[in-house]
DNA sequence: CGCTTCTTTGAATTTCGTCAAAAGGCGTGG
DNA sequence: CCACGCCTTTTGACGAAATTCAAAGAAGCG
């Protein structure tokens, strides 16, 4: 990973949540943000942390999952470069609602709740910003809670397949490649399903040459199949 | 219903939405808003519909649900007084991505999204305000993720039944009575299961005495007991 | 090369959805 | 006021799907 070449005002120019911000407005956001390298594995914050800050990828991808009292867990989403987390629970909790870990090593930057509140009084187009981030993603969950609720495991597995291809898929000879390393039980708990029924969703899948994994990574090879699994009834 | 006794710049004043702003603002957001009265069962808007508007409920309550290809829906939440609905989608879509339909005879606001930006750059505070309210949605709906994808139907349906009860609640000499009517087939919808799973759940709650229905409205009898329900793991 | 972690696979069990049908409630209109 | 019809709820039986239990196989790492 380059050292820090992200580290310029561009990148952060080049953020949803900094979208439409005269230049001035983006040195600021670039002089406030604390930067911190992350290893592979590493947890960034924990699920009921107090002192809750905003946080942006600005290069790796980390993995936000919630983990119930009972040990359960799901996989809430990935988030890549350019993309922030932990700032839901900046104006509701002041208690991290999920843990936040690194799937790589990752460059990640964050604003205290004070600094990211001055910045958006300031220029409000960021608190507009912020609310078509998490607009998108509540409808995201929106509509996962519903295929959580009438759909079998196999089109869960397939959506969640598709789902992450364009959220982080890279062009490949094979096909779409998911950026990141992916274990089954990472799957299951996007999908909502256990370890054992992903495998052998994923396996069958395999053997129909619909996709590949080598070395934890996962390569989509016949997206229009999936897509067609993941709408199909009968499934 | 009382005629219009609500359509004071008083009740703005009192929604989540517009809290913390100068009165001066509030006879903007009072004159800008476009008030509707709206009869039982009748459709606020639908799924898909352009012209998307952000709305409130000034009385009354609605009910937004979301439809999949196949017809299978989920009830995403229940709308009451002085909460707003249907503006998710306004930064993001254009098109409404759920059902808004009255349950009982319902007064509600609307703004034009060009009215709601306006409003939103004078005066900031009204965007954090949106961010604090579809933040704690999105924590919700991932809560529920959860619980759709590691908890059992009763678990799900004493969760359902707790949280209308928090949102809804009304203080009875008999328990907490939910403030509007709720078919079986609403509960299931929001537990993520079918119509006659949640009945068998209910009607033996009932016979246990845990709650009553009583013409489709429901009191719970037991809270404390409902929840040790949410939270065993044996369920 | 041995250990740890991840994956695969089989078999038994359970839960819940589906199919089917009857009973109950409520309002309407005769 | 009663009877009819529609909508909602209850209940039973059955079957399919997925979780759980169990164990072996593979792959990467030190």
């Amino acid at each position: 990973m380059s050292k820090d070449a992200h580290l310029t005002p561009q990148f952060f120019a080049g953020m949803e949540l900094f979208r439409d911000l005269p230049p001035a407005a983006i040195e600021k956001v670039a002089a406030s943000a604390r930067v911190r390298r992350v290893a592979r594995e590493a947890r960034i914050f924990n699920q009921g942390d107090a002192g809750v800050r905003a946080h942006a990828v600005i290069e790796g991808v980390v993995r936000i999952a919630q983990t119930g009292s009972d040990g359960a867990q799901v996989v809430v989403r990935f988030i890549g470069a350019g993309e922030i987390f932990g700032a839901v629970s900046l104006f509701t909790d002041a208690r991290y609602p999920a843990d936040a870990v690194a799937l790589v090593e990752t460059l990640e930057a964050s604003w205290s709740e004070a600094e990211l509140l001055e910045l958006m009084i300031a220029q409000p187009q960021i608190a507009i910003n912020v609310i078509h981030i998490i607009g998108k993603r509540l409808q995201e969950a929106q509509e996962r809670m519903r295929e959580l609720a009438t759909q079998g495991a196999t089109r869960r597995v397939a959506h969640a397949v598709l789902r992450l291809g364009r959220q982080a898929g890279r062009e490949t000879a094979d096909g779409t490649e998911i950026a990141f390393p992916l274990r089954r039980k990472d799957v299951a708990d996007i999908a909502g399903t256990t370890l054992h029924t992903a495998s052998r969703i994923l396996t069958a899948w395999e053997s129909a040459g619909l996709l590949a994994t080598r070395n934890q990574h996962l390569t989509i090879r016949q997206p229009s199949e999936i897509a067609r699994i993941a709408e199909d009834a009968s499934d």
